[in-house]
DNA sequence: CAAGCGTATTTGATCGTTCAAATCCGAGGC
DNA sequence: GCCTCGGATTTGAACGATCAAATACGCTTG
C-alpha cells in the first residue's frame, strides 16, 4: 500500500535504457553540443520515461559545490514591527530558485556564534557561499569569511572592507531626504528627527539623509536642535516626540527613523490633540503594515530588488559562475563593487496634506 | 594575500596524522564504542590538529540522507499583518539545530507547483523530509506527498488524512472560546464575531470556538445574529464592524478572527466616537506587532512550540531516526499521531475593562 | 589508399564517506 | 602447542555523478 519507494533511476540506468554510456548521459545534461541531435533525442526519453533526476550528493560530491547558499535567520524581535526579514527572505529565494540555487537556513546566537557556524558549513562543503545581512560598522564577519575565504555578497557594508566583497545597501540618506522634500514640498519648514543613538550606520545615515536635505533646502538653521534620539520602541517614540510637540516653537513635521518611531510619534500627538496629518505631518520608515493600518506615510526599501541584487552579485563570484555571456578572464583581483539602490518615499494621509496654520 | 584555499582534510589524511584506517576514523566518528580508548584518543587528537570536518556531500551519497528539510517559503502577504510565518520558520530552523539538521528553503508559485517542487527535491536527494505550512481542509499536498512517499510533518491538518501523517495544530476553537470566556467574565453578553467566509479550516474552526462558548454561557440566543463574515482586510473589518455598530442592539464586544479584521473593527469604533476598550471592547488573533501598538487583545498561537513540535515529529519518522531510547521496532503501521497545542489570550486595554453602561 | 583530423562516444578513475567482509591479534581452553 | 573465539582494525567495494584520457568512426587530403 505503501508508494513504492524503488530507488530512484541513475545515470546507468538511463543509459542502459537508452543504449548508450553513462557519460553520454552525462553530456546531455551538461554538454548537449557535444552529443549528436538523434543520440541526444534517444537519451532525453529515456529520462522522461524513467523519471529520471540527476541525484544532488553525488553531484555535489564531484564538482565540489552543493548549489546552497546559507543565510542565517535572526530571532524575531518582537519589539520591532518589520516585515523586512520576511520579504528578504522570499526575495532570496525566489531569486536562487531561478538559478537552481537553494537557500540553507540556520540559526546562531551572536555575530561570533555565526562566523563558527558559517566556517563550518563552508568546510564541510554544505554550502557554496553565504549572504550576509544587515552589515554595517565594525561588523566582524565581512572579515572573518574573507580569512575563510568563503564567497559571500552583504546587505549593508561597512566602510573599511566594501572594496573586498560584493555588497548592495538601501540608500538610507536618499530616503530621508526623500522625506524632507516632500514635507518642504508640503510648505513645511520646522521638521525634525527622530532618531536612533548615534553608532549605527544605518541610522547615522538617514540622520546624515535629514540633515543635508534640509540644509539643501536652506532650512537647517532653523531645524538644527530638533534632531533627537532615542531606542527603537513605540514608547520611545511617543516620549521623544511629546518632548518636541511641547516646546516653545514646535516642529510641523517629523521624519522617523522608522516605524516604530514614527507610531510613537503618532500616539503622542493624539494624546496631545494633535490631528495627525493636519497638525503634524509624520514620516516613518521601512513601510511595514502598521504604517500602512495607519496610514502613515513611510520609506519604502526596495528589498525585493536588494535581494535579487544580492544573489545575483554572489552568483557571480562562485567558481565557474554561469557563463555570463563572455566572462572575459575576470580581470584576477578586481576590486568587488557596491551597489546603492533608493528607496521610495510612500505618501499616506499622515503627511500628504499642506502644512497647516 | 588570498585566505589560502587548501583543501579540508579528509578521513584519509587524518587516518595517516594517526597512523589508523579510514574506517577507523570513520568510527571515532560514528561508532566510538567500537574503538579503543587509546586509538579514540589518537584519532581525535589528529581531527582537532587537522581541523577536519566530515565532507556533507560525501556523507549524503553514502548514507542517502542529506540532514536537510524541505520547506516552502510563501510570498509575503502585502495585506496581512502577520508575523507568522518569521517566528515559525526561526522556530524550525533553532529545533533543526539541534539535531544537526538544516532547512533548505524554496518558492512556489502554487500547491501543484509546491508538490512538483517537493517531487524534484526529494527524488534527487536534496532533502529528507519536509514542513508543511497551513495546511487545511481538501489540501492536495499531504496525499501527494504520502503517494510520493515522502515523510513530512504538517501545522495543520485535513479531516481525512491526519491519521497519515505527524501532524501538529493551534487550538483555534479553543482560542476564540478563550476570548469569549474572557470577555463574558467582564461582562459582556452580546459578543459579535468577525470571520472570513465558511469554507477554511481555520477560520470555521475559530467560529465554531466562539459559539461554543456563548452556547456554554446560556448567551448563544442573544448573539446568534452576530456572525458576520468579510475577507481578511483592514477596510474589510471596518465595514464589518460599522455594520454591526449601526444596529439596533449593536454588541459590546467583538471577537476577531485575525488582527487584520480586529484593526478595522477598532478604526470603526473610533470613527464612530466610540472608545475602544471602554464602549467596544475587541479581541483580535495572532498576536501580530500591530496588535500590540494598537493596544489590542489578541490570541497568541504558540508557534514557537509548534515549530519544535512539527520538527520532532519529523525527525521521528525519517529513516534511522535518532535513536530514541529503546526503539523497539516500532509497530509497522502505527498511526501517526497529531498533536492540538492550546494559544493563549493576552488581555490589553482593547478588552481588559469590565462592560460599560 | 594510408595517413590525418575532428567529432561522437566510451572507459577508467575520482570526489569523500561508510558498509560489509576480511584480517589481525591476544587470551583462553583443551 | 594448536585451535577457537571475540574484539579491534583494515581492506575492498559502493553510493551516483563527472572529469580526463582513450577509443571508435566518418571524412577529408595528399
Amino acid at each position: 500500500m505503501e508508494a513504492a519507494d524503488r530507488p530512484s533511476p541513475t545515470v546507468a540506468d538511463v543509459a542502459d535504457t537508452a543504449g548508450v554510456s553513462r557519460q553520454t548521459v552525462s553530456n546531455v545534461l551538461n554538454a548537449p553540443q557535444r552529443v549528436r541531435p538523434e543520440t541526444r533525442a534517444r537519451v532525453e526519453e529515456a529520462i522522461a520515461t524513467l523519471g529520471y533526476l540527476p541525484n544532488r550528493a553525488a553531484r555535489a560530491l564531484r564538482v565540489q559545490a552543493s548549489q546552497l547558499i546559507g543565510y542565517r535567520v535572526e530571532p524575531v524581535h518582537e519589539e520591532s514591527l518589520a516585515s523586512i526579514h520576511d520579504r528578504f527572505l522570499h526575495a532570496l529565494a525566489e531569486a536562487g530558485r531561478e538559478a537552481d540555487h537553494h537557500l540553507l537556513l540556520f540559526t546562531a546566537d551572536d555575530a561570533e556564534d555565526e562566523i563558527a557556524a558559517c566556517a563550518r558549513l563552508y568546510r564541510a562543503g554544505g554550502v557554496d557561499g553565504f549572504v550576509l545581512y544587515g552589515i554595517g560598522h565594525g561588523d566582524p564577519r565581512p572579515q572573518a569569511l574573507l580569512r575563510l575565504g568563503a564567497p559571500f555578497a552583504a546587505f549593508g557594508r561597512t566602510d573599511v572592507d566594501a572594496g573586498q566583497h560584493p555588497w548592495v545597501d538601501v540608500d538610507n540618506a536618499a530616503g530621508t531626504a526623500a522625506a524632507v522634500d516632500h514635507l518642504v514640498a508640503r510648505g513645511h519648514r520646522r521638521v525634525a528627527f527622530l532618531g536612533w543613538p548615534e553608532g549605527s550606520q544605518v541610522g547615522d545615515h538617514r540622520a546624515t539623509g535629514w540633515r543635508t536635505a534640509l540644509d539643501k533646502h536652506g532650512l537647517l538653521a532653523e531645524s538644527a536642535e530638533l534632531d533627537i534620539r532615542g531606542d527603537d520602541s513605540v514608547a520611545g517614540g511617543a516620549a521623544l516626540a511629546s518632548y518636541l510637540l511641547d516646546r516653545d516653537h514646535p516642529p510641523t513635521a517629523i521624519v522617523a527613523v522608522s516605524d516604530t518611531l514614527a507610531v510613537g510619534a503618532a500616539q503622542a500627538a493624539r494624546v496631545r490633540g494633535r490631528v495627525l496629518g493636519r497638525d503634524l505631518a509624520v514620516v516613518g520608515f521601512d513601510d511595514t503594515p502598521t504604517a500602512r493600518v495607519l496610514d502613515l506615510s513611510s520609506v519604502r526599501q526596495p528589498i525585493e530588488a536588494v535581494g535579487r541584487a544580492v544573489i545575483r552579485a554572489l552568483l557571480e563570484i562562485l567558481p565557474a559562475a554561469p557563463p555570463a555571456a563572455d566572462t572575459a578572464a575576470e580581470p584576477a583581483d578586481a576590486p568587488h563593487t557596491g551597489r546603492l539602490v533608493a528607496p521610495a518615499l510612500v505618501v499616506r494621509a499622515s503627511s500628504a496634506a499642506p502644512v497647516h496654520r
